[in-house]
Formats: C-alpha cells, structure tokens, sequence
DNA sequence: ATCTGTGAAGCCGTTCACAGCG
DNA sequence: CGCTGTGAACGGCTTCACAGAT
C-alpha cells in the first residue's frame, strides 16, 4: 500500500512525543484518512491492534517498516548531478536510515571529480561496473530528459530493478522492473488547474471571447520540468 | 485530470517532430496509459478528435493548455531557500513559460540577501506583503518539516489557495485551499517495497528468524525527507 | 463502554466492445 | 474501412455499520 509510509511518519513523530498507543481514529487524523480504510490498511498487515483500546505505536512501527522492507539497507545511485541531483545528494536524510547513496554519476567531465556532500561525482562510463560492485538496487534519474531512456536502459541492463524517475518523460521498461515518477511540472499544472476553476480566472475565458489567437501560433506553455 | 500534464507533453514531443496528427492508440502509448482511457478523458473536454483519423496536434495541445489553465502566467513563490528550494530555483524553466517565480523566501538570515539563480532571497517576514504585492497565486513550500506548517497557515492567511508541499508532513489547511505533496521519502520506501516482495529478500526474515530485536530498541529507519 | 476487524454496500475509475461518423 | 466517442460491464477501493474482543 501506498499510505503506509504515511503513516509511518505519522506513528514516528508520535513516538518522538512519547505517545504509547493510539486509536484508529488519532492516527487517521494525523495521516490525513478515514479512520476506517487505515483499520482496514492496518489489518491486511496482521492484526496488530487491541480492540477497547488502540495500536501500540512502538510496535506498529516496527511491523511497518518491515512490511515495507525498511528493516533493511538498499543502495541507491543518483543518476545526473545538476541541481536536483546535488539537492538530493546533499539531503542528510537521505544518506542515512535505510537509504545508502552508494555513487554520484553525470556524464559531465566538468562535475565529475568533483565532491558533492562527502562523495566524488564519478564517470558515467562506469556505471555498469558501479552497479554491479557496490550492490545498487535502486536509481535515481535525475539527468535531463533526453538521457533518460538512455541511463534508464542502462541501468536496467546491469541489474537494477527499481528506478525512481525525475526527468519529465515516460520511461519504458521491461517487465519486472519498477519506475516511479516524480514529476513538479505536473503536480504544478494540476494545481494550476484547481486555481482556474476556483477563481473562474477571467483572463483566458476573454482572450477567447474575443477570438483572440485559437489554435495557431507558437508553443502555448511547454512542460516544466526538474 | 490528472493524466492531461502527461498527454500535454507526449503531444509536445509529438510536435516538436513535426508531426501534426496522432491516433489515440499511439498518444495513448507515448503517454503510457491504455487508449480507451484516453478517448474517455479527452471526450471530457470536448469533441476534438476526427473519425477516421485522429487527433490533430497543435489543436489539441491548445485544448489541454487551456483546460489546464496554462494559457494564463501563474505568480509562484518559492519558501524556504535550501538545497531543493535552490534547485527548484535555478531550473530555467520554472521561470518560464506559465509559471514565473517571483519570490525566494527564507528565515535564515545567512541566506536572506544571497543571489540565487537571478533573484534574491527575501526575508520571511515579509512574507504576507510580497504575496498580496506581487499576486503570487501559487506557494511552493520547502522548507524543514517543523517550520511548514506555520508557513502554510500564514500563505493561506495571505490569500494563497494552491500549496506545493516538498516538507515531509500532511498540511492541514482550511476548505478551498489545495495541497499536494511531492515527498521522495515516500517514493523510495514505495520502491523499497516493491523491491523486496520480488527478491523475497532475504536479509529481514533472517533476522526475525533468529529472534533478533523485534518490537524494542531503536527506531528502524525513520522517514527520509527532501 | 470502547475501539478494532470486517462483511456488505456504494462509488468511481477503468476497460470492453461497438455504434456511428468520416 | 479506420478511428473516435460512449453506453455498459467490470473490478477495485472506500465507506458504512456493526459484530466481537477486551
């Protein structure tokens, strides 16, 4: 399930308050749910509560975080180091619990060589052999969008079977393999979306009362991406 | 819908290769999605395909813009100036086209004054000011988990009604306010999911095979934010 | 009495399959 | 004949509501 990392977060800053145990209905509201579709997320799991009275955070989080596989490391490599892959690289979190960034790859020779949050960005030339060396499981994709399918290929071909992907296009892979997408461009423009129809925006709805410029000329807001 | 961004962009590489019209079962496959879906979402906008034929091109990236609201500029500030506020901030084409950043803000008076990617971080103090001045309609947080709430009630109060999240925690903001949430924690640990179920990764079950360090001691693997 | 776990109902998005238009 | 647009069937997720455990 999606959510539970949700409320894992959710159980974790619970725990750091010191709360012991929690109801359904507390821990929905702190996640963002109904109360009963976390009960019915919590029971496929195992039955892990205790009925008049609620879950033990302590141990719920422990049944979690196996559940979701964070009992132990995976190794990841950041593909392309522009500004996101730098963001990333340079997030503490990221480097520690759970998630080992294990190479910084760009096909740059201006950037590679250079040390980014402790680490020397390496050659990309070398991935395969990063790969396989140091047990990577999981890519990150942070390159521009004409690398992508490239590395995605690449990376793919030398064993890695979960990508998560940030550059802005539809990566194919074969069956089996995992992608993910983050996307701002898009999570902006639905947002720009909702605003429209919210405030009736006038500005558009007169350019076309008007018969100001229909189809025709030039590219009307290209994607955004990272 | 949240699918129109991926048709938008499939349409414009469609474009750029000069190609002036698609049938929904090659859009469909470029965006990824089944062609029944597509027909049944673009029949939402309207009738702008052609029997027989297709979908032609620039008429329909015109249609998904104007729908998606992308045919006005949308004023964006961007708060909290770290590592991905600063990638955020000089991508180039965050700045263009629909979507124009016209404020960094930051608390940390270290970085207030700096220059980054052409504009200059602001004092967060200012905040509700630079909002009503420069019409910002769209609010990116970025800032620590601890401080994004109070800054979300505060763009709220300002008038902001869309909020970008990239803080690791659930908003909660009045009706009539939109959030949605970019978190790469919750990426990875879904990753980290799906990666175990298909090794039946070994590692984890030994552990709790041997009976070693069930619920107690520690915390396993706490969130991972940006 | 309280709160979990869950059958059952309801709802919504997806997919099928074809009518109808070009 | 090809391809869109769409009614109808399907399936999965969500929500309700309550039985049952403590």
């Amino acid at each position: 399930m999606a959510r539970l990392p949700v409320y894992l977060r959710a159980l974790h800053t619970l725990q750091e308050r010191g709360v012991a145990t929690v109801s359904s209905e507390e821990l929905a509201a702190a996640a963002g749910v109904n109360s009963a579709k976390l009960r019915k997320d919590l029971s496929h799991l195992g039955s892990y509560g205790t009925r008049g009275v609620g879950y033990e955070v302590e141990y719920l989080v422990y049944q979690i975080s196996r559940e979701l596989g964070l009992t132990q490391d995976w190794v990841v490599a950041i593909i392309g180091v522009g500004n996101l892959g730098r963001a990333l690289a340079g997030y503490g979190g990221f480097a520690s619990r759970g998630f080992r960034v294990a190479g910084l790859l760009d096909a740059d020779e201006s950037i590679v060589g250079q040390e980014i949050a402790g680490m020397t960005v390496e050659n990309i030339g070398r991935l395969e052999e990063l790969i396989a060396e140091r047990g990577v499981s999981i890519a990150v994709i942070a390159t521009p969008a004409a690398a992508a399918q490239g590395v995605c290929d690449r990376v793919v071909a030398a064993g890695v079977t979960s990508v998560l992907n940030f550059a802005p296009v539809v990566l194919s892979v074969p069956d089996g393999v995992d992608v993910r997408k983050v996307d701002l461009s898009i999570e902006l423009q639905i947002l720009a979306f909702h605003e429209q129809r919210k405030a009736g925006g006038p500005g558009d709805y007169d350019a076309l009362a008007t018969g100001e410029a229909p189809p025709g000329t030039a590219h009307y807001v290209e994607a955004v991406d990272l």
